[in-house]
DNA sequence: TGTATAATCTACCAACATAGTAGGAATTGT
DNA sequence: ACAATTCCTACTATGTTGGTAGATTATACA
C-alpha cells in the first residue's frame, strides 16, 4: 500500500500554489524545480489537477497555474480521489453487489474500517491548514 | 491506493484457517474453493503466511494448513505487514533520512497521519476478533 | 509396499500500471 | 517578431500483479 508518486508530487505541487496565493501564477518550471521534479512529468499532474478544476491555467509567457478554487474550501480527499483514483481499498466495499459474500464477508468489514480511517483524515484536512502548518514550521525554524 | 489480491486473498484465506480452529488442518483445495481461489495461486500465498510464522503447514495425505498462533495473537497490522509488504505510504514518513525536505514538508506529515489511522485500525482487530464477527454473523442469519 | 493425497519448489508468462521522455503546436506578454 | 508558457500526442522502459505449469517430496492409509 504505498502512495504512486502522481499523488505525492501531485500533492507537493498544488500545496506549493496554494502558498503562493491567487495573486500570480506560478510557473511548472518553478514548481519542478523546487520540488525537484520532472518538468514534462509534472505536466501531466497538472492537466490532471486542472481538469478536476482545482487548479487554472493561465498561457502564454508569464502564464502559470493557480488554484482554481480558495484553499480553504480544498479538502485533501478531494485532491486524494483525483490523484490516486478515489480512496478504495476493495471495490465491494463501496458497493456491495460487486461480491455476494459481501454481506457477511468480515474482511470486507475491516477494509471498510481501514477506508473510513483514511477518508476520516483525509476529509479534515484542507489546503489552508496545509499552508497554515508550513507557516508555522517557518516561523519556529528562525525562533521568532 | 487500492489492495493486491495476494493481500484480500489472503486475509480471507486466514480467517478460514482461524475460523477452522486449531485441531485439524484444512487444505489448500477447501480454502480455494470456498473463498474461490486459484489453488494455484494460494499456494504462493500460503508460503508467504508460512515462512512469516503465522500458519504452519502439514505435508503429505490429511495434511494441510492450521494457524500456527492463537488467534488472538494474531494482530491484523501483522498479516497485513506480511501480505502487503508494510504498511508505508511514502518511504519519508518511517525514515526521515529519505528525503531532506522531511523534517519540514507538511505533505509528509499528512501522509503520517494517513498511515498511523490505518496501523491503529489494523493492531486494534486479531484473528480471533474476525472469529468472533463472523460467529455473530451466523448467528443473527438463522435468527437465533 | 504401493498409491493417493498433499504440500513444496522452480520456472515461466501475459497484461497492466507506473513513471516517466520527446517533440511539437498553440497561446500570450513584451 | 520572439520568448516564455501551457497544451497535446505519442512513445517507452521497468516493475508488479496475478496468475499457470510441471516436477518433487512427504505422509497416511490400505
Amino acid at each position: 500500500m504505498k502512495l504512486s508518486t502522481r499523488t505525492r508530487y501531485g500533492l507537493r505541487a498544488i500545496i506549493e500554489l496554494a502558498e503562493n496565493g491567487r495573486e500570480a501564477p506560478l510557473q511548472i518550471k518553478a514548481i519542478a524545480r523546487s520540488q525537484e521534479i520532472s518538468v514534462k512529468y509534472l505536466e501531466q499532474l497538472m492537466t490532471i489537477l486542472r481538469s478536476a478544476g482545482f487548479v487554472r491555467s493561465i498561457r502564454g509567457s508569464k502564464g502559470g497555474y493557480m488554484l482554481a478554487r480558495s484553499p480553504n474550501q480544498i479538502k485533501l480527499s478531494d485532491v486524494f480521489d483525483c490523484l490516486e483514483g478515489h480512496v478504495t481499498t476493495v471495490e465491494c466495499v463501496e458497493d456491495t453487489k460487486f461480491c455476494e459474500r459481501a454481506e457477511d464477508c468480515v474482511a470486507r468489514q475491516v477494509w471498510a474500517q481501514v477506508q473510513k480511517a483514511i477518508k476520516d483524515v483525509l476529509q479534515s484536512i484542507t489546503l489552508q491548514d496545509l499552508v497554515d502548518r508550513a507557516k508555522d514550521k517557518k516561523m519556529s525554524n528562525y525562533q521568532i
